[in-house]
RNA sequence: GCCGGAGUGGCGGAAUUGGCAGACGCGGCGGAUUCAAAAUCCGCUGGUGGCAACACCUUGAGGGUUCGAGUCCCUCCUCCGGCACCA
């Protein structure tokens, strides 16, 4: 008998599941040690999907995996669990696809990839494994959007607070309610009449229905009215984040239009600041932070008033009224010499003058046609209408032109600009085409008229009007005056603007959570508008069970959206309290908000009493000597601005309002790089399944794979081979339970962790498997005497060489799996493995630490071992070996002679030999080796360079 | 266009952060074993020149700093990822 994986496998994977090793207490369980510190490892939870994994999926899975054991191994409370994120479009999809409704196709997948995951011997604790699908969990979900619902954030603290806070600092009169219903702390410095600002009221003059609509305003969940991205063909409207580029729906790549709807949105944007700044707590890639940053897109400027006059739509008469800009470059107004509105800016109508209406209406509808997708294609050139209309530039009250063209956005800022055409790349193109004046403020580098200046310079005479000059100042100093300035004379403010969003949170779907809110219903059944939440007691609101719970695709992009749930009897979408109907929301969550706090369910995953228990919460999200939160977090780089921005903004409400103890849900993050694979498509582009590819000589496509010249094809039929990241649509994909048949879990685990750095996307290659299978066989081999079934090790000590081959080692793995090196640990492993070949029995000592190394990379091999060594259950619960410095030291080194750099010899010294010693052998070497002398020889050695312990060099000429 | 990241043998990748470039694995070549093959074991394997010892070259290209550069600095090229008229 050879090294049986199956057999040991299945082995191992049994005893595991049985013995539940890898369930970890909670605080307060049996076998919960308090002495040990925690260590939460946690992976990005897949969907279910019906294909099941490719082996690109399981390499995160595997990576935490070692990682766990290790911690496990160095002494720490190891938590390492798994879980499904079912709903959502993929699932969704999957079950349209089968006609099965999605419980249980969703049911089918997760045990499949249960199985799938077990067969890998991750080290998973199945006790604690969710479903975000699962109504137990859901409920919970549906809990934390109560829990958004009734929040806002006091703009005081910046701190999100339970919404009764708010109704109670509006009866003290601690705020008052301004006229766009600002919350006014703040009486001092404001103009009032009879000690109340002006414009401004008491929550006592409010009506029921004002009352109910301001608090509204402020909800971190509230209904609004808003241009959402509506896909037709999904039947959906989608979130920013999952819209392309290119306007098209991240899933199924179809058109999305922007269109008005009253949609769920939550509050994120109350958090920007606190998601810019909290970046700086935790221990990410700064990639990802950047990502995230850029997202936020946080820009400091000012919004500022023009002038402008105005025929009342109404009235017919002439007015006037200001348009308002926002600027992150105040300093440059002075050289504003036109403006622009967006085609969608509310005052683009009143603005213009009858002889520009014609064509200003014409080019507002033509650029109301454009989906996102023509205004991309479009950018390259610029497009624009004169209003006849002008604005003053309130610095030198010079009157400008005001243009409409679709470089300027609606949705950001005002949707209206000031244009600098001297200082500003887009506004100099613009200013270009359409001929207008380009007035220089600041002297650049480079010729205004070629070319917009937008760095630091001198400001020219033009900045500066009979009060304020910027003639002389710094950038930053100029645009604080100028901020100043405009304040005082009542024409403008400092003002910070975000990219981001706010959140849209509903979907058109089945699949998702429903919404714990009810809508109240006048006597004729109409909503009134009002919104109640359903009390916690109630929850959860279980989806109905429809027959038919397909999305509906339209063709026409303007039909109003129906979602499925519509379709559900009315005993549950009509619901009586209190003497009054409601009708249930019939819009459900997207597909995030289940992986926004999944990971607080599994620290206490069975409680019906609470999302988590605050203790147990607080065990393993704090630890006092380590980062905040989860300990490590493993996913693909996909989801920097989805997933981690949107469970970042749910965690901090959370710890605002106490339900968590940690600023941050995850204090470090690794993004692991992807599996790639070469793909083959045909003449028509058209993908092969790349496993039946060869190259054109008969051999199978990966022993050519990758090489300059090579010719592949498929059927008959010549094919180019492309590469990308694994997967489905790619024909590449490669099952793991193809390579666990052939060479077993240890095998495939030890390849993935071998094929190079975890952060980097690598390519499979089915040719490199042999290598460390056959390592694992050699190891085994090294073990055990098939023949007599018996150990290969002896209780005799260990030579001092053999000693110094295994601390080395000790040290070198311990280091390389410290920072994830996983693959130079395994390559230091096979090194040992090689020098124990030549040890015809092996020493108990390097056996045994020999094996507790090995656990972590090739667990089952490892269990098996170490049982034959003799040891009870389990390895995986074994301390990880520690080096002793004393096996390091040697008595003598051999050092590198260089002569001007190159190596020309070696001397041999003792390892404590100090710099002069160094020196007089390496000048001795000089005379007495050959090449070394050569080198020297008819030069003078000028001077010598010692490095203790790396090498000597001499300079020689 | 802007912002990141990366370029090391035929391939995947090492290199204690400025100190012996190419660890380890794959592939290739040669040998042992075998009737033969698989498996296994041993040896060689960056390039060029040379019978050879050896010499020279070599970390995308070019320049610089340094006794010494894959590593630091400047310029450029290529690939990958993100954002994209964000005022």
């Amino acid at each position: 008998m050879a090294y049986d994986f199956a057999a040991i496998e299945s082995k191992w994977q049994q005893r595991w599941d049985e013995q539940h090793a890898y369930a970890a207490p909670n605080p307060g369980d049996d076998g919960f040690d308090a002495s040990k510190p925690k260590f939460y490892c946690l992976d990005m939870f897949p969907y279910p999907s019906g294909v099941g994994l490719h082996v690109g999926h399981p390499l995160g899975y595997i990576a935490t995996d070692v990682v766990a054991r290790f911690e496990r191994m160095l002494g720490r409370n190891v938590l390492h669990p798994m879980g499904f994120d079912a709903f959502g479009l993929p699932a969704e999809q999957f079950a349209i696809e089968t006609g099965v409704h999605p419980r249980v196709t969703t049911e089918q997948n997760i045990a499949n990839m249960v199985r799938q995951l077990k067969r890998l011997g991750l080290g998973y604790d199945w006790d604690r494994t969710v479903s975000t699908t699962d109504p137990g969990y859901y409920r919970w979900t549906q809990w934390v959007f109560l829990q958004l619902w009734n929040s806002y954030v006091d703009p005081a603290t910046g701190k999100a607070e339970p919404i009764g806070e708010l109704v109670a600092k509006l009866e003290s009169e601690k705020y008052l309610v301004g006229p766009d219903a600002e919350l006014i702390a703040d009486y001092d410095g404001l103009d009032a009449i009879e000690g109340q600002p002006i414009g401004s009221r008491p929550w006592s003059d409010l009506t029921q229905e004002q009352r109910h609509r301001l608090l509204d305003e402020y909800r971190l969940a509230y209904l609004a009215e808003v241009d959402v991205n509506w896909c037709p063909a999904l039947g959906t409207v989608l979130a920013n984040e999952e819209v392309t580029a290119d306007g098209r729906s991240e899933r199924g790549n179809h058109p999305v239009f922007k269109r008005p709807l009253k949609q769920w949105m939550l509050r994120i944007t109350a958090f920007a600041d606190r998601l810019i700044d909290d970046l700086d707590l935790v221990d990410w890639p700064e990639s990802i932070k950047l990502l995230q940053r850029n997202w936020i897109g946080k820009s400091i400027g000012a919004e500022v008033d023009f002038r402008v006059t105005i025929d009342d739509p109404d009235t017919h008469a002439t007015m006037d009224t200001e348009i308002r800009v926002f600027t992150t470059r105040p300093d440059t107004l002075f050289g504003a010499t036109y403006m622009v509105l967006a085609p969608e800016h509310p005052l683009v109508a009143s603005i213009t003058t009858d002889e520009q209406s014609e064509a200003v209406r014409a080019y507002v509808a033509e650029a109301a046609k454009k989906t996102n997708v023509d205004r991309q294609q479009d950018a390259k050139e610029k497009t624009g209408v004169f209003t006849g209309g002008y604005a003053v530039n309130p610095v030198n009250d010079q009157p400008i032109p005001v243009w409409v063209a679709d470089y300027v956005m609606m949705g950001y800022g005002t949707g209206a600009i000031m244009a600098v055409p001297a200082h500003d790349t887009r506004d100099h193109e613009f200013a270009r085409t359409f001929d207008l004046p380009i007035t220089e403020v600041i002297k650049g580098s480079i010729d205004f008229r070629d070319e917009a200046y937008t760095g630091e310079g001198p400001y020219t005479q033009w900045a500066q009007n009979d009060e304020v000059s910027l003639v002389g100042c710094t950038m930053a100093k100029a645009k604080a005056k100028m901020i100043d300035w405009l304040g005082t004379k009542g024409l403008g403010h400092a003002k910070v603007q975000y990219k981001l969003r706010d959140w849209l949170f509903s979907r058109q779907r089945y699949w998702g959570e429903p919404f714990p809110v009810l809508h109240e219903l006048d006597d004729a059944g109409n909503p009134t508008g009002h919104v109640i939440g359903v009390p916690e007691a109630d929850l959860p609101v279980e989806l109905p069970e429809l027959d038919d719970f397909k999305p509906e695709p339209m063709d026409d992009p303007d039909a109003p959206p129906r979602p499925p749930l519509g379709r559900a009897p009315e005993s549950w979408r009509i619901v009586e309290r209190d003497g009054k109907r409601y009708a249930r929301e019939l819009n459900t969550m997207p597909q995030w908000a289940g992986s926004c706090w999944y990971y607080l369910r599994y620290l206490d995953p069975h409680n019906d009493e609470a999302m988590v228990d605050p203790a147990t919460e607080r065990y393993w999200m704090t630890g006092d000597d380590r980062r905040s939160g989860v300990d490590l977090y493993v996913g693909g780089v996909e989801h920097a601005v989805l997933h981690l921005l949107y469970a970042r903004f749910w965690h901090k409400v959370l710890f605002d309002l106490g339900h968590v103890s940690t600023p941050e849900p995850f204090g470090k993050l690794f993004n692991q790089g992807y599996i790639q694979a070469y793909y083959y498509e045909d003449e028509r582009g058209v993908r092969v399944p790349a496993t039946e590819v060869t190259t054109t000589d008969g051999k199978p496509a990966y022993e050519a794979q990758g090489t300059k010249g090579a010719t592949f094809t498929y059927e008959g039929q010549p094919v180019n081979e492309k590469y990308g990241k694994m997967g489905k649509s790619l024909k590449n994909a490669v099952a793991p339970d193809e390579i666990c048949e052939q060479y077993g879990a240890d095998t495939l685990r030890l390849y993935e962790m071998y094929m190079g750095p975890l952060d980097q996307s690598k390519p499979w290659n089915p040719q490199d498997i042999v290598g460390v299978h056959r390592f694992l066989q050699r190891v085994w081999r090294n073990f055990v005497d098939d023949e007599a079934d018996a150990l290969l090790v002896d209780e005799h000590a260990p030579d001092e060489d053999q000693l110094r081959l295994l601390h080395k080692t000790i040290k070198a793995v311990t280091d390389a799996m410290g920072s994830m090196s996983v693959n130079v640990a395994i390559a230091k492993l096979i090194e040992m493995n090689n020098a124990m070949v030549a040890m015809d029995r092996l020493p108990r000592a390097l056996a045994e630490d020999f094996v507790r190394m090995l656990g972590p990379l090739a667990p089952h091999l490892a269990e098996e071992l170490w049982e034959r060594l003799g040891f009870g259950f389990s390895v995986t619960v074994a301390d990880w070996p520690r080096h002793d410095e004393r096996f390091l030291v040697e008595d003598t080194i051999e050092l590198p002679v260089q002569v001007n750099g190159k190596l020309r010899g070696r001397v041999v010294v003792p390892a404590d030999a100090d710099r002069a010693a160094i020196e007089s052998s390496a000048r001795a070497a000089a005379e007495s080796d050959e090449a070394v002398a050569a080198a020297v020889t008819g030069k003078s050695i000028r001077k010598v360079i010692v490095v203790p312990g790396r090498l000597v060099n001499l300079v020689v000429g």
